[in-house]
DNA sequence: AATGTAAGTGAGTAATCACTCATTAATATT
DNA sequence: AATATTAATGAGTGATTACTCACTTACATT
């Protein structure tokens, strides 16, 4: 009789680390939060998500909030820091960073619209995406703003403001082609940077219409 | 004995009418969702919030979603329409538009970022917002886009960019100033909007310093 | 006053949830 | 080989959920 052996489960147990088990649920738990929300998604789906058993998940994480607070830490730094290059002037800076973040969130598309979404409703996220994005955003962006203004570039216009308009027009980019489809149809990324940045930089008037 | 006048209630009987009733089981709802989110929120607190049974939810909505759905849809256009003055010309008209646009966004702030976090989730919102806003928004905003193009004022940007920027800029505003609070400390809506349109309509960068 | 109808109620229900724990198994240590 | 340790399991649990329904009540009609 081969019962003990056949009737239990012949493969599953331990082949890989606990580490890359705690990977496997943090990239379902992403999937299925990005999917569903934070509140619409359960332990139970994230865990088959995983392939791993519920009470898996709470060997990993105490409990589903510190998930969520587990899945998105490392993101929401992530992609920020990539800027390597040594630009020569603040207009060139602008137009590398927001082309950089325009892919990013193309690319991720759904962890972002997740973030502020959930940002909404929990101060955890709320105070990881200020913390993560926000202080390191002006640790990058401020100093060649300032940069620019002082060399006569740029308009003198309140830091808060630029900030804020950058990050809007740059953020909504996913969440627009997500809540509005069908529009913009064949906007390629490049295009849509470019054009972005054109009304970021030089407005939507053309010059000689001077008041 | 008076056990049966006074162990029931003595007064919460029939005072309004069922529409009143209706209005202020939406009015619940839209609270309690924007604080915590559809998921986030139960049925039973909506009707204490309510000051109704629960069952009297069930009696006015089918479902909570429907519920969702009714305290949306007449938000979704209110405000939109209320361009009532005839505007001269176009650059006039986008002042107008943004100020009115974020003057709204200000006061129903919570309102906004609610709708835009839960059509992540939901098609039925989603689709909402679509047809609503971005319908309307296109009647409104295009016509004049493309009068101030033909009348060389404004650049030949393709339009669907020109409504990104513009909607994500004046959008985000809410959500900046809830995600990252602090910033922009004592901005007053009049600032923060001729900072945007002056970016939206010239850009940032100074003119003399073309290219 | 009697009766019919629409509105409101809240205890009840089946389903679902995040989380637990006794048990089992894989590895490390001796 | 024996033992200890760590990882994984999944049935079980109490709490919570959206929703129901038998009943009560307020009003309208006669």
């Amino acid at each position: 009789m081969k019962s003990k052996q056949e009737t239990k489960q012949p493969e599953i147990r331990r082949k890989k680390t606990a580490e890359e088990r705690r990977q496997d649920i943090l990239e379902a738990a992403l999937n299925i939060f990005t999917e569903k929300g934070y509140n619409g998604s359960t332990t139970a789906e994230i865990a088959r998500g995983a392939g791993v058993a519920e009470g898996t998940i709470f060997r990993h994480f105490a409990t589903k909030k510190e998930l969520l607070i587990a899945v998105l830490s490392p993101k929401i730094l992530e992609g920020i820091i990539s800027l390597d290059k040594k630009h020569k002037d603040p207009v060139e800076f602008f137009r590398c960073f927001m082309k950089n973040r325009m892919e990013f969130i193309k690319e991720n598309d759904g962890l972002v619209r997740f973030m502020f979404a959930e940002a909404q409703y929990h101060d955890e996220v709320r105070e990881a995406l200020s913390n993560g994005i926000l202080g390191q955003g002006i640790n990058i962006v401020q100093p060649w703003f300032e940069k620019g203004v002082k060399q006569g570039v740029f308009k003198p216009v309140p830091f808060p403001s630029v900030m804020r308009t950058f990050m809007g027009m740059v953020l909504f980019y996913g969440v627009f082609n997500h809540v509005f489809p069908g529009l913009s149809p064949e906007n390629t990324i490049e295009e849509a940077t470019d054009q972005t940045l054109e009304i970021f930089l030089h407005g939507l008037m053309v010059k000689e219409a001077k008041t």
